[in-house]
RNA sequence: GCGGGUGUGGCGAAAUUGGUAGACGCGCUAGACUUAGGAUCUAGUGCCGCAAGGCGUGGGGGUUCGAGUCCCUCCACCCGCACCA
C-alpha cells in the first residue's frame, strides 16, 4: 500500500476525537496522582487573515513536547483558546457593521478547523475564550480584587483595603509605607473628618487597580482616541490627521508596585537572556536621591530625582517638564506670554514626535529661580521637552558639565556650565560614565564619584534636603479603553464620582448588545451612547470605558487549569496540582507586555494565596518568526490634477521619500515580471485590475503616459518601459499579500510532513523565511519510512525476528540522539535522526517488529498519524489505545558500544590518516600503534617527535619538529 | 547611543564538554530504469589544483599539541529600548 497521508490522517484525527485520546484529567481525590507537566503556547488573537504558516512552529513545538512527556508517563496539560477581545474586530465592526461577536466567532471556527488540520493533541474540552462572559467574569473578578489592595512596602505583599483604611482611623497615613501616589500626611483626625468622597479620592491613590487622570493620543478629526499603533509620525494613521494628548480619567494598574519582585524574581527563570534582559530595561531601576529645591519668593519646592547627588555644585539650573503642576504657579507675569506659546507647542506634539526628534532642543524660561542647596547660589528655572512628566518626578535639576542633554540645553540657551568632574585619568570615559574626580565641588574636591555619590546621599539625608531612593522607568499600566470590544468594568459611579465596585454576584457584568460601533461623543467608549445601560438606579453610572487586551491574557494560564469552573476562577486543588507552566512557548513581541502583566497578576494572586507559585512561566522559549517575502512596487507619491502620479522608475530614484512602496501579491511579480527586476507596461494594466484603488492614478514612463486605460505615446517602443519592483524579507501578513496558508501545504504533503518540515528548517527559537524548498526532501523521507513495513508488492510486512547487532545500533543511536535533543529543544535535528535511521536500516533491509515498533514509538510525537496507523498495523500493545499511550524509548548503551574505532591521526594537528583501534585500547597502546601506521610514515621520517596527544575514542595527535 | 543576538558550501543548516568542520535535506552533475518524467534508484558534490597538496567557519590578532567553539579587537546584519535625570 502506498503512503496516502491524506486517507490516514483524517483517520486518525477522527479517532482521536471519538476517543477523547487527549482529554486530561485533573486527579480526584484519593486518587494517585501522576507527576503534572503543563505545556502552553501563547493563545492566538483570532484574526480576519486566519493561521499562516508561522503560528504553528512554536505550536507543533509544544505538541511534540506535550507528547513526549505524555508518552514519559507524565499527566500533561496542554490546552489552546483565544485572546477572543481586541482592536481589529471592532475596527472591522465599524466599517462593514458586523458585529465582533460574530467576526470573531467566524475566526475563531476558521482558526480552530486550521488547527485541527495540524494533528496538535490539544484538550479541547479546557478551551478558554477571553470575550466569553464565562471567562471574563473572572477577569472582572480579579480586577476587583486588585481594586480593593494595596501595597505594603512593609509586609512586601498586598493587603486589604480594609486594613488601610483601619489604620487611617487610627493612626492617619504619616507611617503608612505603601505603593502610592497619595502626597499629602494626614492624621486619624483628619481622615476621620473626611468626606466619603475625600476617603474615596485617598484611597484611590493607594489601590493597585485605581483611577487618575492620564494622557491619551486624541484625534478631533476622527472623533477617536487612537493607540500607539495608530499614530504614525504625529498623525493619525488612518487619513493623517494631527493627533495630540488629551487628558481623560483613566484605569489604571499599579504595576511599579511589583516592580522590585519582578526584577528580582527574573533570576530564577528559564527564560533566554536576551528576554530578560528586555524586563529588566523596561523595569529600568535606577538607584540615586529624591532631594527638594527651594523656589525663590515663594513656598514651593521642587521635588527632583537625580542619580548623579555628586555632580551637585555643577547644577546651574533647573528644568521642569512643560505638564509639571508648579510651571502655571512658577512663571512670572514677564515670561507669562512666551510659556503659554511654549506649551502650546508641545501640546501639539504627540508623544511619538517628542520621541522621534530627539536632537531638537526646546525650552523656555519661567522666570522663577530656585535655590541650589549646596551651593546657595540663584538658578533658573526653566521648562522642556525633553523632561518627562512620567519619568522620576518631572523635574531634573541640571548638570550641564556632566550630562549631554543637560549640556545641549544649557549650549542652546546660554546657561552657565561649571566643570565639577576631572576625567582626566580616565581617557575615552563620557559624561555619563560615573568615573573621575570632583573638583569645584567644595567638600567632594578630590574624591572619586563612587565615594562622592555615597558621601553626598549621607549628607543630604543628615541635613534633611531629601533621601536615597530607587526610581523605576516601569510606569503603572493604563488599562481603560474607549473600546466597545472588551470587559466591560464592573464599577459604577455614584453622584460624587465615587467608585462602587459591583459584587460577585452581579457578575459578569456582560457586554451590552450594540449595533454602532464608532466612538461616543468626546471620544467616550461606544458604550456611552446606552443611556439605559449606562444610568442605573439611584443615579449611578456605569464605567463604560472597556479593559485592554492584555486583562484577559493576564491570567488564562490558571483558567485552563480548571475552566469551566462557575464558582471560582479554578478550583484550589486544580492550581495547588497544575500549580504553574513548566514550558510556556511563544513570540518575543509579548516580551515586556504579556509577560510583565502576567507576572505581576500572578504575584498579586499569590499575595492572596491564590496560587502557589511566585511566578507564572517556569520555563520559556520564544518561537522565531516565520517570515515571508514581501514584494514592493515603487511608485511616485506625488499627485498631479488630484491623481496619483507614477513615474515608472530605477532603483536609484526610487531610493528617495518620494517614492511610496506598495506591498502587491508575490504571484503578481511571478506572472508579470520576477523579483527584483522591472515590470512591463502590462503589468501596470495587471496592477490596476488587482488594485482598483489606482485606476485612476497616471503612470508615467520614458516613453509615453498611461492614464484611464489610455496609453499615449510620445516615443517608439512604449512596450519596454518599465516598473520597478523589489522584494524583501518580512513579516507576514495580509497587508503585505505574502500569507501561506499551512492549510494548503498540509492538502498536498499531509500534516506530518508539514510538522516535520517545519520543525527540519532549523532551531525554534530562529526567525527564517518561509520556502517549500526542502519539503519533498521530508516527503520522501515519510515515504521511505512507510517503506520499512511493506514489501515491493505493497503488502505490509514485518517479521518477528531478533534484530541483529547492527540493527539495534542504528535504533538505539537514534534513541539516544531524539531523547537528548528534544530535553533541549532541538527538535531540528530529531528529524535528520530519524532520516539516518530509516536510511540505515534500509540498507540493512530491516523489517523486523522489534526494530521498527520503537521507531514508530520515537517518530510518534513529530508525526503523529503515520505512528498511529503503523502502530495499528503492528498491532500495537494491548492496554494502548493509541501509540500516544505507549512508553517513550529510552536507550541502552550497550547497544552503542563499538568494537573498534576509526580513529583520525593527526600530524601537527591536521588530519592525514585514519586506522581502527580497539575500543579497549589504552592510551600507550594506542599512542604505539599509531606510529607504527604506515600511512603516516611519510609524514613523521626524518623528523623528531616531539609529543603524542591520544584522546580515547576520539583522536591521536603526533606533534613533530 | 545602550542592551541582546547572529555571522559556517550555491541554499536551509549540523558539529551537546576545545578533538575528523559541513551530519541531514534542498539544489546541482553524471548514470540506470523509462514512451515520458517535476517519479524512483545509484554515484558524486566546500573552494583551488591533473595530481601531490594547499586553502577554508565575517576580517585581524592571541591562548593551545589542537579553535567554528575560549580571549582581545574590528566589521556587517537582525531584534529590543531609546531625551530615563
Amino acid at each position: 500500500m502506498e503512503y496516502n497521508p491524506r486517507q490516514i490522517e483524517k483517520k486518525w484525527r477522527q479517532y482521536w476525537v471519538e476517543n477523547k485520546i487527549y482529554k486530561v484529567n485533573n486527579p480526584q481525590a484519593g486518587q494517585k496522582e501522576k507527576p503534572k507537566f503543563y505545556v502552553l503556547d501563547m493563545f492566538p488573537y483570532p484574526s480576519g487573515s486566519g493561521l499562516h504558516v508561522g503560528h504553528p512552529l512554536g505550536y507543533i513545538a509544544s505538541d511534540i513536547f506535550a507528547r513526549y512527556k505524555r508518552m514519559q508517563g507524565y499527566n500533561v496539560l496542554h490546552p489552546m483558546g483565544y485572546d477572543a477581545f481586541g482592536l481589529p474586530a471592532e475596527q472591522y465592526a465599524i466599517q462593514t457593521g458586523v458585529h465582533p461577536s460574530k467576526s470573531t466567532a467566524d475566526n475563531i471556527a476558521r482558526y480552530r478547523q486550521q488547527l485541527d488540520n495540524l494533528g496538535f493533541s490539544f484538550d479541547w474540552d479546557r478551551e478558554v475564550n477571553t470575550s466569553d462572559p464565562n471567562y471574563y467574569k473572572w477577569t472582572q473578578w480579579i480586577f476587583l480584587q486588585l481594586f480593593d489592595h494595596y501595597y505594603d512596602n512593609d509586609a512586601k505583599k498586598a493587603l486589604p483595603i480594609e486594613q488601610l483604611e483601619q489604620r487611617f482611623s487610627h493612626e492617619g497615613n504619616g507611617r503608612v509605607n505603601a505603593a502610592t501616589s497619595q502626597e499629602e500626611i494626614f492624621s486619624a483626625e483628619d481622615w476621620n473628618d473626611f468626606s466619603v468622597a475625600e476617603r474615596d479620592a485617598v484611597l484611590m491613590n493607594y489601590r493597585l487597580a485605581y483611577r487618575k487622570t492620564g494622557y491619551v493620543n486624541w484625534c478631533e478629526a476622527l472623533g477617536t482616541v487612537l493607540a500607539n499603533d495608530e499614530v504614525k509620525d504625529g498623525v493619525s494613521e488612518r487619513g493623517g490627521h494631527p493627533v495630540e494628548r488629551k487628558a481623560m480619567l483613566q484605569w489604571s494598574l499599579r504595576i511599579t508596585a511589583y516592580a522590585e519582585r519582578l526584577l528580582g524574581d527574573l533570576d530564577g527563570l528559564e527564560w533566554s537572556d536576551a528576554l530578560k534582559t528586555m524586563q529588566r530595561n523596561w523595569i529600568g531601576r535606577s538607584e540615586g536621591a529624591q532631594m527638594f529645591f527651594n523656589v525663590v519668593d515663594s513656598e514651593q519646592k521642587i521635588e527632583i530625582f537625580t542619580t548623579r547627588p555628586d555632580t551637585i555644585f555643577g547644577a546651574t539650573y533647573m528644568v521642569l517638564a512643560p505638564e509639571h503642576p508648579l510651571v502655571d504657579e512658577l512663571t512670572t507675569a514677564g515670561q507669562r506670554e512666551k510659556i503659554d506659546a511654549y506649551l502650546k507647542y508641545v501640546t501639539a506634539r504627540s508623544d511619538r514626535e517628542r520621541q522621534a526628534d530627539v536632537k531638537v532642543v526646546t525650552g523656555e524660561f519661567t522666570g522663577a529661580y530656585a535655590i541650589n542647596p549646596f551651593t546657595n547660589k540663584q538658578i533658573p528655572i526653566w521648562i522642556g521637552e525633553y523632561v518627562l512628566m512620567d519619568y522620576g518626578t518631572g523635574a531634573i535639576m541640571a548638570v550641564p558639565s556632566d550630562d549631554e542633554r543637560d549640556h545641549a540645553f544649557a549650549t542652546k540657551f546660554e546657561l552657565e556650565i561649571i566643570d565639577v568632574i576631572d576625567k582626566s585619568d580616565y581617557p575615552g570615559a563620557g559624561m555619563q560614565d560615573k568615573l573621575g574626580k570632583l573638583i569645584n565641588s567644595d567638600f567632594l574636591d578630590g574624591m572619586e564619584v563612587p565615594d562622592a555619590i555615597e558621601e553626598m546621599l549621607k549628607r543630604i539625608e543628615n541635613e534633611d534636603l531629601g533621601k536615597r531612593r530607587v526610581n523605576y522607568r516601569l510606569r503603572d499600566a493604563n488599562f481603560s479603553r474607549q473600546r466597545y470590544w472588551g470587559e466591560p468594568f464592573p464599577i459604577r459611579y455614584d453622584a460624587d464620582g465615587v467608585s462602587h465596585p459591583l459584587t460577585v454576584d452581579d457578575l459578569p457584568l456582560e457586554l451590552p448588545d450594540l449595533d454602532d460601533f464608532k466612538p461616543a461623543s468626546g471620544g467616550k467608549s461606544p458604550l456611552a451612547r446606552l443611556e439605559d445601560w449606562m444610568t442605573e438606579e439611584e443615579g449611578y453610572l456605569r464605567e463604560t470605558d472597556t479593559m485592554p487586551g492584555f486583562a484577559g491574557s493576564s491570567w488564562y494560564f490558571l483558567r485552563y487549569m480548571d475552566a469551566d469552573n462557575p464558582n471560582e476562577f479554578a478550583a484550589q486543588d486544580a492550581i495547588n496540582y497544575w500549580r504553574d507552566v513548566d514550558l510556556y512557548v511563544g513570540g518575543t513581541e509579548h516580551a515586556v507586555g504579556h509577560l510583565m502583566y502576567s507576572r505581576m497578576w500572578h504575584k498579586f494572586l499569590y499575595d492572596k494565596g491564590l496560587v502557589p507559585t511566585v511566578e507564572p512561566f517556569r520555563k520559556l522559549i520564544n518561537q522565531g518568526m516565520i517570515q515571508g517575502v514581501i514584494e514592493y512596487l515603487y511608485l511616485m507619491k506625488s499627485k498631479k490634477e488630484g491623481f496619483h502620479h507614477f513615474k515608472c522608475s530605477r532603483m536609484a530614484e526610487a531610493a528617495g521619500d518620494d517614492f511610496a512602496r506598495i506591498p502587491i501579491h508575490v504571484d503578481f511579480v511571478q506572472e508579470y515580471g520576477s523579483s527584483n527586476s522591472h515590470l512591463n507596461i502590462d503589468s501596470i494594466k495587471k496592477f490596476i485590475d488587482w488594485r482598483p484603488d489606482y485606476k485612476d492614478a497616471i503612470f508615467e514612463c520614458s516613453f509615453g503616459t498611461y492614464h484611464r486605460g489610455q496609453f499615449e505615446a510620445t516615443k517608439e517602443g512604449a512596450e519596454d518601459s518599465r516598473l520597478y519592483t523589489h522584494s524583501e524579507v518580512g513579516k507576514m501578513s495580509k497587508r503585505y499579500h505574502n500569507v501561506v496558508n499551512p492549510d494548503d501545504v498540509v492538502e498536498r504533503y499531509g500534516s506530518d510532513c508539514f510538522r516535520l518540515y517545519e520543525m527540519f528548517l532549523g532551531p525554534v527559537e530562529q526567525s527564517k523565511p518561509w520556502d517549500t524548498k526542502g519539503i519533498d526532501g521530508v516527503s520522501k523521507f515519510l515515504r521511505k519510512f512507510w517503506g520499512l513495513f511493506f514489501n515491493r508488492d505493497g503488502e505490509f510486512d514485518v517479521v518477528e525476528e531478533a534484530p541483529s547487532k547492527e540493527e539495534l545500533k542504528v535504533l538505539h543511536t537514534a534513541i539516544k540522539k531524539v531523547n537528548s535533543d528534544i530535553e533541549r529543544f532541538a527538535f531540528n535535528t530529531c528529524v535528520p535522526a530519524f532520516m539516518v535511521a530509516t536510511n540505515n536500516l534500509r540498507d540493512l533491509k530491516c523489517n523486523k517488529r522489534d526494530i521498527l515498533i520503537e521507531l514508530v514509538k520515537l517518530i510518534a510525537p513529530f508525526a503523529p498519524h503515520i505512528a498511529d496507523e503503523l502502530w495499528f498495523r503492528l498491532g500495537g500493545m494491548d492496554d494502548t489505545r493509541t501509540v500516544q499511550d505507549a512508553e517513550y524509548p529510552t536507550h541502552n548503551e550497550e547497544y552503542l558500544k563499538e568494537d573498534a574505532i576509526r580513529y583520525p591521526i593527526a600530524i601537527n594537528g591536521k588530519t592525514r590518516h585514519f586506522a581502527e583501534f580497539p575500543a579497549d585500547a589504552s592510551k600507550d597502546e594506542l599512542e604505539k600503534m599509531a606510529l607504527q601506521e604506515e600511512g603516516i610514515a611519510r609524514w613523521i621520517d626524518g623528523k623528531t617527535i616531539r609529543k603524542v596527544i591520544v584522546v580515547p575514542n576520539r583522536m591521536v595527535n603526533i606533534v613533530v619538529g
